[in-house]
DNA sequence: TTGTAAGCGTTATCAC
DNA sequence: GTGATAACGCTTACAA
């Protein structure tokens, strides 16, 4: 068995509270006393326990990640990676641990948030994606449990601490950026439908489509579900239509790489046949062939600032509820090109 | 305060202790006083606080995750979310929980490993990677606690439990996989020299070529850290060379990426003028323009065994150490061209 | 088959 | 300033 506070307090012929308030500095212990302790500490090698000590203090600095219930493809995209990476950093600033969900299906998730709220195993939960109609989203909010949200929420968007994106303007400017260019004909290439990511991209858009008077074709949106090969399907169906776009928003590098592939085996160029504005700015975005021209989103900060508030909300129960709006920024490269009424297609 | 064990039991009119058997149904209580206590948890409400069952029990469920200290741009590389997957998959089996290093230099992640151990928040660990001289398999080692390495062992192979590749084999099978195109040019891009992987890849390239009597060129082999530009730097430098390679071996599809993105920036057609077997398989590795030939190591494998063993280990400390190898296979793409004497370079 | 009670290693509330 | 002592919510001998 381990050395416990109880062999620190007799070896240092002190009361166990009194090793305790040394190990949280309590001011209220003089400075011999702190420092005789602390010599006994060391040498014993104690460390504390943090199971006991999450016991007695009805807190475990621990902070559980959601991920979504992509049949735990998530992984593959960098998106996740990347936030991870961010909230690790936060996490690791502010002394907290990190634990992860594993399952793969929906309900398998929502147990694992159960398990993780009603064993009292974690102080707050992030969630690293917002869907529509959450029901771990419901339970949360019910059980009043502290948490954040890494998009926009469904619903209750007053009410629930979210770190998101303006993903409307994103892809609004993207959109005007292609139609500066010089396209009419622009495709849009979304993911999973329930996403609120997806919406807000769509609706940017439709709404730069809108602004600059161009005519919204529903032949020229689609939706696919699965990144790698969404985007070589989606392309595939677009570049097979009477009238094919001559740009596309894809609001994903991972569907970018798709499109990239298939449009090279079809025999396009890009840019000169068809450009891309992308979204994320995956490290892989510079690399591609063409590199992409990309939306950059931050994501790192949108980990850091999503940890930052939750911590903030597990010490502050006052905490008000926030809306944290991380910028964007389009990142140039070389997958778009102007189009030319009078040049080739 | 969340409804605990004695509100069950004295709803129930039976005793904690009956109520903690119920839960883990032991065969020494009544199917009738089971059935009835169940039925008061679920009117309850009741879920089992896993914090006051780890201290009772003195175990915790949880598995704790080690990665790389590569100032935390190890979760840029997918091999790591795709361990991360497999581990998750294996974890979530056996119900366990997951909890993660967040530092990311070598001594905050140290820290991170002595506070999982001492402060007993896990019962196991997996280190994710292997290198020479870690101090965290000293340290773990001395305490006996239960961990499973993912890579080789540095040193004490027999005493660690491990899951690896045949590294060496691969590396062999890859370079001769080149020789066979008619290749005697062969350049070996490695990662970082202190990890296992580098140097088990590198020395079945060595054998390789010995045993086709290829000799060895100091100048052909070519360590980088980082992965990413560490593709591009080694590429430049290899061609810049008065007799250049005409063929590469590269142990990662990430630096694989980087020496695509170069050589296509150098006017070079990949594989008419160089060809190029990867390794991992990673997801872009069929989308990279040209599709990569890569050495597929079965990463998710590796994740779900190291649990499988971990847990092994954790719930039976007799097991004997175990060396367990997965089995690779290279995936033939578009990298690679052979080599005629007659023809261009 | 079930109940009683003593831990598990802390923190926190009293006293002194 | 420091020391007893009662929680925290569960498991597990030992009794009954």
């Amino acid at each position: 068995m381990a050395i416990t506070i109880k062999d620190v307090a007799k070896a240092a012929n002190v009361a166990p509270s009194t090793v305790s308030r040394v190990i949280a500095d309590s001011p209220r212990i003089s400075e011999e006393t702190k420092k005789r302790v602390r010599e006994v500490m060391d040498k014993l090698g104690y460390h504390p326990n943090f199971i006991a000590r999450s016991l007695a203090s009805q807190s475990t600095q621990v902070i559980g990640i959601v991920f979504p219930s992509s049949g735990n493809l998530a992984f593959q995209n960098p998106f996740y990676s990347e936030v991870l990476r961010g909230i690790s950093e936060g996490v690791h600033q502010k002394h907290y641990s990190l634990q992860l969900t594993t399952g793969k299906t929906e309900d398998e998730i929502y147990d694992d948030v159960v398990k993780m709220v009603q064993g009292r195993r974690v102080d707050g939960i992030i969630l690293l994606y917002s869907k529509m109609n959450d029901k771990i989203v419901v339970y949360l909010r019910k059980n009043k449990f502290p948490f954040v949200l890494i998009g926009k929420p469904y619903e209750y968007t007053e009410q629930i601490t979210h770190v998101d994106n303006d993903n409307i303007s994103a892809a609004k400017e993207g959109t005007e950026y292609l139609i500066k260019l010089g396209h009419s004909c622009i495709g849009f290439i979304g993911g999973n439908k329930n996403l609120m990511v997806t919406n807000d991209r769509l609706q940017g858009y439709k709404k730069a489509l809108m602004e600059a008077g161009i005519e919204l074709k529903n032949e020229y949106v689609i939706h696919e579900n699965f990144l790698l090969k969404g985007g070589q399907v989606a392309v595939r169906e677009l570049l097979s239509l009477d009238n094919p776009p001559t740009a596309l928003l894809v609001v994903d590098d991972l569907m970018s790489l798709g499109v990239l592939r298939t449009t090279h085996e079809l025999g396009l160029n890009v840019p000169e046949d068809i450009s891309i504005v992308s979204f994320n700015n995956a490290l892989f975005a510079e690399l591609s062939n063409p590199a992409l021209t990309s939306i950059d989103i931050n994501i790192l900060s949108l980990g850091m600032e999503a940890v930052k508030n939750l911590i903030g909300m597990i010490e502050n129960p006052q905490e008000p509820t926030k809306r944290i709006i991380i910028p964007h920024q389009i990142i140039e490269r070389s997958s778009c090109g102007t189009y030319d009424l009078d040049g080739e297609l």
